[in-house]
DNA sequence: ACCATAATGATACCTAGTCTCGTTTAATAT
DNA sequence: ATATTAAACGAGACTAGGTATCATTATGGT
């Protein structure tokens, strides 16, 4: 059995900038950090408010391409409000907690299949679809249940 | 066969709105009306151009009106804006055409069911979903085509 | 160490929407 | 028909979230 180095999820982000051509600077070394320590997803917002050195169109610029390059992908809440969170995989959904914000990867789900399905049904092209699912985590439901 | 009156459809929408007791006003008699020629969805903006007579904080309280009514839905178009249709059902997802706007329902489709199976998986509580379906309408599919 | 240029931050701007508040108007009572 | 009054209105201030501009700074290659 192998046992590869682990690289720190900061420096991971930051190497695939690296890997676009994106510079290593030290304002994107502080983003890469911040997200690296989230768990689940998180706004720009909160992003902003726990680096206030950063400047607001570097945070955003970083998240930019940071989504462009596949590392983050944007998940849309329940309220309406735009999210991030790392994306471990490609396209899939996410199951979202809307108790603690922690997200389960749907992989291998049949959801495609059914769309391609149903689109064929009403001669429709199937280019693309988004697919949220929001509600409670296993660890989530002694919460809400006493809560 | 018994021919029940055609109702048009601002009419149909107002009296949605006298119905919970909310008065029939001119604004919202222009707001109801410019919905009904519509055809697929809109938004907030578009209709605030096409009716410059109405102030904006109106256009935004009819809009709210009409959705909390259920006579109105939103849908989420690709590129992240919020658009508006009429809502001929309850909860149902949309087969949105990127190319005329046009947008059908999909009724009675499995896709609650196996989300209910696929959340049951993951012993996630579910509590609800957003989806909306983009691609092309059988009209559009020529024009996609040779365009 | 130098240099070209990518990246930055301050700030102005934009879009989409909400809030406030003094005025108008629809529906009801007279 | 008129008076009454609360609902609804529009103007405009304000907010949130995000983009564009541009002079300055910092990075990576030489």
């Amino acid at each position: 059995m192998v046992r590869t180095r682990v690289i720190p999820l900061a420096e991971q982000l930051l190497d695939t900038l690296g890997e676009q051509g994106y510079r290593s600077t030290s304002p994107r070394k502080a983003v890469t950090q911040a997200i690296a320590a989230k768990q689940g997803h998180f706004t720009a917002e909160q992003l902003r408010q726990q680096l206030p050195g950063v400047g607001r169109a570097t945070i955003y610029r970083s998240l930019k391409l940071l989504v462009d390059s596949g590392a983050l992908c944007r998940v849309l809440l329940e309220d309406g409000n735009l999210h991030y969170q790392l994306s471990h995989q490609g396209h899939h959904h996410h199951l979202l907690c809307v108790e603690c914000g922690s997200s389960q990867d749907l992989l291998g789900c049949d959801i495609e299949d059914l769309l391609r399905q149903v689109s064929a049904a009403h001669r429709f092209q199937l280019s693309g679809h988004w697919l949220e699912v929001y509600g409670r985590c296993y660890d989530c439901l002694p919460k809400a249940a006493t809560g």
